[in-house]
DNA sequence: CTATCTTTGCGTCGAATTAACACAAATAGT
DNA sequence: ACTATTTGTGTTAATTCGACGCAAAGATAG
């Protein structure tokens, strides 16, 4: 289908930044360029947008097929518009960014990139195009949503301990928070379910399995920094 | 400049969702189509995104030319890909939402369009596009960002009382805020700055005049709903 | 000029929430 | 069984929040 007005349209992609926890650090998922420009410059995973694909579509395109994952946390953050970010010419990026579980999924370079890596996100490479821009406002986002919304569970195990969840936070908020009183909040707001099971083969103490409270409706909380 | 992939990209638009504030009441504006699809329909301000041109620049130009304003308060809310949305063929739309103040600007139907009018929030016509569907994610996230952001005053004269800012808050939030509870909140963020004037002419006791603190950092408040 | 009505600015107080911290139970290793 | 460590639970003081009282400022009427 041809576009109804006049001129050339501007090129329409998606970019996404794919956050990873696995033990007790937060990476992202980043792609080494076989190609100009950026040739073996670090960038994130993205896609020109198909024929009557929707932004979604081809964010689960790129997971799929260049990183293996299905089924995976993902939200529309921002479009990046400016002329020159693109040096081959005008694109407009639709950015997204997801959360996955990095031992659910198997990473491997397709035949489009050198390399596919996890970097911890305090020890970022210097990204290609605008990326950079990019990842700095997917964290800010993540660290603002998860602070009243029950995202941190897409990181982690469908069974997880408090402690673990409790150094989830702590690690993507970058600061420490009272064991005590996390436990309090996350539980009074019925976002995660005590199972009954121990975790089993820890060092002291096994900790209570909780599992994520899918039938919850709006109960909010509030973590604060 | 040629898009440097394949196939024919979609058209590129901005909608705008104009929120203006006056005489305690929260308006929209709308443009009434003279042409089809959806002739005769209320619907929101947009423009299709012109060769090198941002965003930005696109709603300014909308603003400036259809509205005739300068100068107003825009932020970029989200971009909307369903494939049919556009009865014409397949066309992205990435909304922003603009606060003016109604008194400062002089709206005028241009060539464009039969008619132009402000509708208050709460007695809107069913718009054509996906415009409602806009339309009510900007409302949310006016209503969410004026409980810990300083935007309330963009839709205010330069100079406003505290009264004032409170109906204003009252009436976007849809909610009772109490008076002396609201005035402590915001007085404690140092959003506003007494200028030590006050306002003459009204009925009683005549309240003190504030202006925004443009020398704010970080400050943050919190207006529970 | 005084009484009255309304609005605005400032303050108080109990309730609710939060932050800081104590302690005991569970577990592995010695 | 003794120790070190981690995890689950409770306690308390500090802070914040919500509901409300009251007096000062201004307009109007007698």
């Amino acid at each position: 289908m041809k576009p109804f007005h006049s001129y050339q349209n501007p090129s329409l992609a998606v970019d996404l930044v794919v956050f990873g926890y696995s033990k007790q650090q937060l990476s992202v998922l980043l792609l080494n360029r076989k190609e100009e420009p950026f040739k073996d410059r670090w960038v994130l995973p993205g896609a020109f947008l198909q024929m009557e694909e929707r932004f979604k579509d081809a964010c689960s395109r790129v997971l799929k097929t260049k990183l293996g994952m299905d089924d995976v946390y993902l939200e529309q953050l921002y479009s990046f518009d400016e002329p020159d970010r693109d040096p081959r010419g005008r694109a407009i990026s639709v950015a997204h960014y997801a959360l996955v579980n990095p031992s659910k999924v198997a990473v491997a370079a397709g035949s489009m990139a050198n390399d596919v890596s996890w970097f911890n996100i305090n020890e970022l490479p210097a990204l290609g195009f605008d990326h950079d821009i990019i990842f700095q406002q997917a964290l800010q986002r993540l660290r603002s949503k998860i602070t009243y919304f029950p995202v941190g569970f897409e990181l982690l195990d469908d069974l997880f301990t408090m402690p673990e969840l409790h150094e989830l936070y702590e690690c993507i908020l970058d600061t420490t928070i009272d064991r005590r009183n996390f436990r309090r909040k996350i539980l009074d707001s019925e976002y995660i379910i005590n199972t009954g099971k121990k975790r089993e083969g820890s060092q002291n103490r096994h900790p209570d399995l909780y599992k994520f409270n899918k039938k919850l409706k709006k109960n909010g909380f509030q973590i604060n920094v």
